[in-house]
DNA sequence: CACCAACTATTCACTCATTGAATAGTGTGC
DNA sequence: GCACACTATTCAATGAGTGAATAGTTGGTG
């Protein structure tokens, strides 16, 4: 994924090390999956590797040793191409939601699908309503609202595809074992 | 992912070889990614190791060997659970579009999250208008259409947070560098 | 003051997912 | 009879991700 550029992104401001990087990451993207403390340091090895971070030295502060990471000169242009970057809407459709509709459809029937859907939707809606409440709260930050915002548009989205996709359904009785 | 789970579905049909699962895969869902013929055999060998399928014996038709494999009980029980199992609803946010631009604002400017999202919203729109006249096709069937559906809702949920967060953005000049 | 818990920091072993190329058999057209 | 396309599978390599292990430091507690 983009774990690589979110992380040189960090980096531009300033070196870093690898725990604090994880720290960093979790908390300037808030819905995001946290970092294992492997993948961070799998990933500066990487990043390493390939010439887009070198080492800036060692150094200690009640605790054990850490070694810090700055961007080269080539990882800042990395990231200022990956930044300008438009990337390709929507090449494919990855969804769990969506497969397993599909496969519901081929290898049971459409009333299985149909029970899906509907456990489906109501999951969502519950997640729905505790995202609006999350978002409005004081305390939160512009990451936390544009984060809450992307979910909540894709709750919606996926709200309205499974409503259609069950009208849809209904609409089919047999004809669709084909 | 649940490429194994869309295989379990596919098997549920009846007996099926690698090359042949690769092209159901790529025909019964048809915006998703085609598989590659690598992963068929890989995951068709952890399906047989975790006893979901097991080989039903070798044949041979106008070409080489070909090894086909079908469900076992398991196998039907597994994908049973899984087509009934509700998915958690956007546990996580994982976006390359939303990190890029929570990147953009820690690490550049607002300036360049603007820019950014611009040309994303530009790009979109003409994806969209792609995906709007191929669903209209008389040529789309039941699969394609739920598929276009699905991309097009996910689609409109970007452009919506792309122009919300756009108007977001424009109104920080250099608050936001905190 | 000995000890344990909690925190900081990194490494390791392992599995899964995915890609791309390699291998090999079989029929078709020229 | 030979290049070519198609069918079918395997292999080597990398990336991504998880969970546990290791190890140093600080602070509190009996």
């Amino acid at each position: 994924m983009s774990t690589a550029h979110v992380l040189l992104g960090l980096l531009a401001g300033g070196p870093r090390h690898g725990y604090d990087l994880k720290r960093a990451h979790d908390e300037s993207l808030p819905r995001a999956k946290p970092l294992a403390f492997g993948q961070v340091y799998a990933t500066l090895g990487r990043l390493e590797r390939d010439g887009y971070v070198t080492e800036s030295g060692q150094d200690r502060d009640g605790g054990p040793d850490r070694t810090s990471y700055e961007l080269t000169d080539d990882g800042r242009r990395h990231l200022d191409t990956w930044l300008s970057a438009v990337e390709p809407p929507a090449p494919y459709v990855t969804s769990e939601i969506f497969s397993k509709v599909v496969v519901a459809l081929h290898a049971a029937d459409a009333e299985r699908a149909r029970d899906y859907l509907v456990a489906q939707r109501a999951a969502h809606m519950s997640r729905m309503r505790e995202l609006t409440t999350a978002k409005s709260t004081p305390a939160a930050s512009i990451g936390d609202v544009i984060a809450a915002d992307y979910a909540i548009g894709h709750l919606e989205a996926d709200l309205r595809w499974l409503q259609t996709t069950l009208t849809r359904v209904a609409g089919l009785s047999k004809e669709v074992t084909n």
